[in-house]
DNA sequence: CGTCACTTTGAACATCTTCAAAGCACGTGG
DNA sequence: CCACGTGCTTTGAAGATGTTCAAAGTGACG
């Protein structure tokens, strides 16, 4: 298998947008078939080891990237403080696009969590699809906005809610994107992470997160085994995770 | 002078948006006189009283509004927990646009801190304008971007910045929107809102937000009058807002 | 098989919240 | 003009929640 010397990590594999199984979820889905073509002809594929940063906080904006399969952390470091994970994107969505629609470089940065196959698109071309496609620049602002609505969500989740319900809440999340199938049966949840990301993606430390998670495990909400714990139950997972009014 | 009976507490006022002092300030800076006759025309204006509300969260988006004069509250309820202040929208800002880029209403409320008066650009008519200056449509997608990483940075403060902390940097952002002329000499800051609405903004309570205050006005940064305070001390209260790294 | 990073545990402590009650401030209606 | 209510603000005391620092355990990987 041909690997290329321009990424010591990473390895060129040939991806077909057309037919890429994500097709129909990324931001793409609004683009026809010559535009698709397009975007084709334009992108480059690369596959990321677990650790491997797609892009870095405070350098210049690349592109826009399209994760084929993988799960990367955006992290977002406002200098004195520690780091917080903002959200975790799956396959299928997009990456980084914001740093493309404005001026000023990346203001987070992109962590790759599993052995991952990202697409990537130059942010000259980008500019030229989305001159071709009043669509997709729709799209895009489509899901700047729902991204603004989210954390805004999140913002709230963090300041009111127990660091317990929104360990209910990610738990829940994750195994929405781990093929959940029996919704009320026990099911296994990878955790693709560490704790310490865990802890900063739930904004607190890692100690609370542990002795939270062992809390858990003793009220018989969970099953911890390291990365791969397991919902013991399901229903008072949902209660945990919505917690009662003030 | 002629009061319309469209609103019970509104009075409509004749603004041009081509004189308009707010014109270099908000995003329609970047249409061009043609396109801003345009806006002039389709806009609408209404006088607020404090307390009113310009748009509700789950109500459908009826527009984008502009801030001619005033102070405006962007408050967010994820139902069961207390409301968020997530941002203050000043003179010459826009607001409610991200509910005109995307289908689902309003995901926020804005309420008028103080009289304010207001424009107002039906949705369809935004539109229009859209369609017809590519450069609103860009300048929009950036607010919405800086709008996220205004959010992201929030998120950062609320989670890792103590209360005491938070103060600070409202009291220095609000002291930035009152005619902030001598940096280091006392300053008076106007609060147009409640304690409670003070609170919310930093994702606090009351009373923890009263103590906070009265404890900077014994250590000599404040002068604490209710809604009209004074920076004692400048260079302290900007230590405060960014506390030693951890 | 040792090293290094990650995870877990413990104990003390800081911060913030909660609940309750009193003090103020402002506008209304008598 | 004053009495009165309502809502905002302040104060107090108790308690929950989460953090910090230190140290021991665990596991992956060379």
């Amino acid at each position: 298998m041909a690997r290329p010397a321009a990424s010591k990590s990473g390895r060129s594999v040939a991806l077909d947008c057309l037919h890429c199984p994500t097709r129909g979820t990324a931001e793409w889905a609004v683009l026809n078939d010559d535009e698709m073509a397009e975007l084709n002809a334009v992108k480059s594929t690369r596959d990321y080891q677990k650790g491997e940063y797609v892009y870095t906080q405070g350098q210049p904006c690349t592109g826009v990237y399209c994760i084929a399969a993988g799960t990367v952390a955006v992290r977002r470091a406002e200098p004195p403080l520690p780091t917080v994970l903002m959200r975790l994107v799956f396959t299928g969505q997009i990456l980084g696009y914001r740093h493309c629609l404005r001026e000023g470089g990346c203001s987070t940065s992109a962590k790759v969590l599993e052995p991952s196959t990202i697409c990537h698109v130059e942010i000259a071309q980008l500019q030229r699809l989305l001159r071709r496609s009043r669509a997709l620049q729709g799209q895009l602002q489509a899901s700047l906005a729902a991204d603004l609505d989210a954390t805004e969500a999140a913002l709230a989740h963090v300041a009111w809610l127990p660091v317990r319900s929104r360990v209910a809440r990610l738990i829940l999340e994750l195994a929405q994107h781990n093929g959940s199938r029996h919704a009320e049966v026990m099911q296994e949840v990878s955790l693709p992470m560490t704790r310490r990301d865990m802890a900063e993606l739930l904004c607190t430390r890692p100690e609370t997160l542990t002795r939270t998670m062992a809390a858990m495990e003793a009220d018989g909400l969970l099953q911890n085994a390291g990365h791969r714990i397991a919902i013991a139950d399901v229903p008072a997972l949902r209660r945990e995770a919505q917690p009662a009014a003030v």
